[in-house]
DNA sequence: CGTATATTATGACCAATAGTCATATTATAC
DNA sequence: GTATAATATGACTATTGGTCATAATATACG
């Protein structure tokens, strides 16, 4: 009989059920200011309960996380589908990291927050992984420089681009003042220098006169 | 009569008592794990005095990040004074930064504790500052290429290097692992790509035979 | 149906600790 | 030597992550 199956069903439910009322109160207050209290009267549990699904707290900001990631994963590889040439996945890639970063605002957050953990394994879903697939294949169609090592190199661009990213984040506002620069340009800069270290085709002979337009 | 002054000084004096018996428990247990009460302990003040001095826990931490920031901030000048070329100049800081995050293992930590933290102002110490000396002085000895914004390259390498040690730190046993490549070997490819990316004298004409050395 | 067993839920409770405050001590001023 | 100001104290409060004995509910089965 499928009656464990059932309650099996159930109890994932409610175990997510849980994490959805877990993320709408972190989005809304943070982390900190998130109590299991709160978590389990939106989820309309006892604190208790949520003990019998969870671990600890930090457990239940994993788990928000890891759908954040799942959310980030699906677009990198919508953009890898997206594209042609290898150097366009991979600006693809780049491009959607961006977006992800400027409309999932409070997932990146805690994707950031995140970033303190030692990490046991790479994961299946880690975003490093397509980028190498995305680069293998820019040096196999010749889109992307002959002597890139992929492995390496995709490790250096999430790391650079993370840091890029935050750090544009949490320094924008002290960026415009001082230097008057818009931070989206900062982004943009960015996405040209990965360009131009990642094609093949850099006309760069002189002063790079004509390279702008990317 | 100078009591005023004095008095100023034991004041700082106490202070900063404070801030190294801060440090040296946070740098042993953790922040998470660090009680005040540690702290005063170690300080031999009471609970009460500490908060005196600082009005959080928080304030603490970032008083030692701060020390770690001027730690980080001297190398950095002596890096950029001890190199000719601005090219040199930029390289040599960025050695300075790997050299800090292995030998001050727990002020990185910190300062990477640190990276939420929205910022107001870029401070004086602010390492970017500097960095835009440096490709700025590049730029007109000719040693960095002409094209670049010394201004938003040095944000971006700021965040980005940040970034590309960070990912190294908690990956590394990870990215070994899965990719059987050593976590300095990264970082040696990092600096590769950022002499490529800022120097002017790209040979990089068609396949980029002869650039291996550098 | 009715009883035994297993699963799931509850919320009072505990321990830890950041931060407060009335009180006490000490130094300064005059 | 007394008034005043600065500094220090630690008992106390409030909050909250996490636990656990107890209760409610569902399942199994004769």
């Amino acid at each position: 009989m499928g009656t464990a199956e059932r309650r099996q069903r159930e109890k994932d439910w409610r175990r997510n059920e849980i994490v959805l009322a877990a993320e709408k109160i972190f989005f809304a207050k943070g982390f900190e200011n998130t109590t299991i209290e709160d978590i389990a009267s939106v989820a309309e549990l006892s604190k208790g309960t949520i003990y019998l699904y969870f671990d600890s707290k930090e457990q239940l900001h994993g788990a928000v996380v890891m759908r954040g990631v799942e959310i980030l994963s699906g677009m990198f590889h919508e953009a890898f589908e997206g594209a042609d040439t290898g150097l366009e996945k991979t600006k693809a890639i780049g491009a959607a990291y961006m977006r992800f970063f400027r409309e999932q605002e409070d997932y990146f957050d805690a994707l950031l927050r995140y970033e303190f953990h030692e990490v046991e394994k790479i994961g299946k879903h880690d975003p490093m992984l397509i980028l190498i697939d995305a680069l293998k294949i820019g040096i196999e169609d010749g889109s992307v420089r002959q002597d890139i090592d992929p492995v390496k190199m995709a490790i250096l661009l999430w790391g650079q681009t993370t840091g890029v990213v935050q750090n544009n984040h949490r320094k924008c506002k002290a960026i415009t003042d001082a230097f008057d620069i818009d931070c989206d340009e900062i982004i943009e800069y960015y996405m040209e220098q990965v360009k131009r270290m990642l094609a093949a085709d850099v006309p760069s002979g002189g002063g790079g006169a004509g390279s702008e337009d990317v």
